[in-house]
DNA sequence: GGGGGCCGATTCATCGGATGAATACCCGGT
DNA sequence: ACCGGGTATTCATCCGATGAATCGGCCCCC
């Protein structure tokens, strides 16, 4: 195996081990080379990959830090991952995603916050009745993930994001441009906030899957 | 921005925009650097950080290449950064299994063959009656990971497979040596190809689901 | 004529060192 | 006690050189 590879091993066993923990800072780079026993060039490109999904934190003229670690952290890594599929899987990810999501609404149903609940009727609201595609896309985001964040589960939370990342949902959004479309989606939206409020699990799920399944309809109907 | 990664950005942007597509090879390192304005060296971080996440191939001697960015190598990278998660999040992690692996048990009552049901069950059969608890760990994997392929969604497969990844797992499994939950274990994989075998969806379901949530019982019982 | 091994060309792998940029830290002034 | 500047530390980037792995063509031998 390659060195830079093997520093990439050594340094994930350090923190899985426990040797680093989160918010730790490593050794500087010339002193971990030496250290692992390979040049700081080689080295660095091992903190680069690590950078890149988020475990390590570079700050220059300060030092490398472990980051916190967090799945919301370390699962933002993979929307960077999901932008490099093409069109032809992007049906295979919403099925996931019709999995997952009706779960989310169903156990945000009993957890979320009355609050929270009158933020997202609040920004529905605040859309006028023509929103502009571009309008309407970040709506939708954050409308879902103002709710899956309801449901406690940060992992599913982050999943979630991950696979509904905006080049994925700007994709199946663009050239959606029939009125009815654009008018269905803000009636599921409000009719998922009112069953929410009803903290009816079951109608809650009922309506996201409805919601996704529109959109997987419509999706498979233009491939 | 630092120029690795904007070379970063750049590179995915080739790849995303269709300029470079699976299977095809980079320019060698020296050119590309020049292309991008950039030394060699950084740009030899930028494209080690994509390789680590299994975007880009690089060969010794041969060249660099696009790789085939099939769903299941992409989020195979997943498998990875789930790794680095702590105890304290493993019952996140499970409860995101707990709705996706009851699901794609259920699709694959109707999709899965009879020749893969058929290698299920030998496979079982080939584990005695006192298997040590590598043997299981194993088993178990490899039996959740035939089902989820009958399923016929490899990104909910590759998912899957990286959330139940062997760290993971064996974290669960290491002292779990109650003899009564090994027996109830093959006990329930045994009801779960029953239901697959009788095309039974709900039935499917519901034992993949009583499955996990046993898992999810003791875990959160020795917490 | 065909097969196999040698050898050079190509390309990535790794290294050491030098210089610039950003940040942190200390220390003196007010 | 607060503020500002200068210095030390640390990462960022570059260059050039050498080793290692692979590929492909050429030559020799059968």
């Amino acid at each position: 195996m390659a060195v830079t590879d093997e520093a990439i091993e050594k340094i994930k066993e350090m923190i899985v081990s426990g040797a680093l923990r989160p918010g730790d800072r490593l050794p500087k780079e010339s002193e971990l080379a030496a250290e692992l026993g390979l040049s700081r060039n080689s080295l660095r490109e091992a903190v680069r990959a690590l950078s890149l999904i988020r475990i390590l934190d570079v700050r220059q003229g300060d030092g490398t830090y472990v980051t916190s670690l967090d799945p919301q952290l370390l699962l933002e890594a993979m929307s960077f991952v999901v932008d490099f599929h093409r069109d032809d899987t992007v049906l295979e990810f919403l099925a996931v995603r019709r999995i997952l999501e009706p779960a989310a609404t169903a156990m945000a149903a009993s957890r979320i916050e009355d609050a929270e609940l009158d933020a997202l009727a609040a920004q529905l609201d605040a859309l006028g009745s023509e929103p502009s595609v571009e309008e309407l896309v970040a709506c939708d985001l954050e409308f879902h993930r103002g709710i899956v964040r309801g449901a406690g589960n940060s992992v599913l939370c982050s999943l979630l994001d991950g696979l509904s990342g905006p080049t994925t949902r700007a994709r199946v959004w663009r050239g959606l441009t029939q009125e009815d479309a654009v008018a269905r989606t803000l009636h599921e939206h409000r009719a998922i906030l009112a069953a929410l409020r009803d903290r009816d699990a079951d109608a809650a799920r009922a309506w996201a899957t409805v919601h996704i399944a529109s959109v997987e309809q419509w999706l498979r109907s233009t491939l």
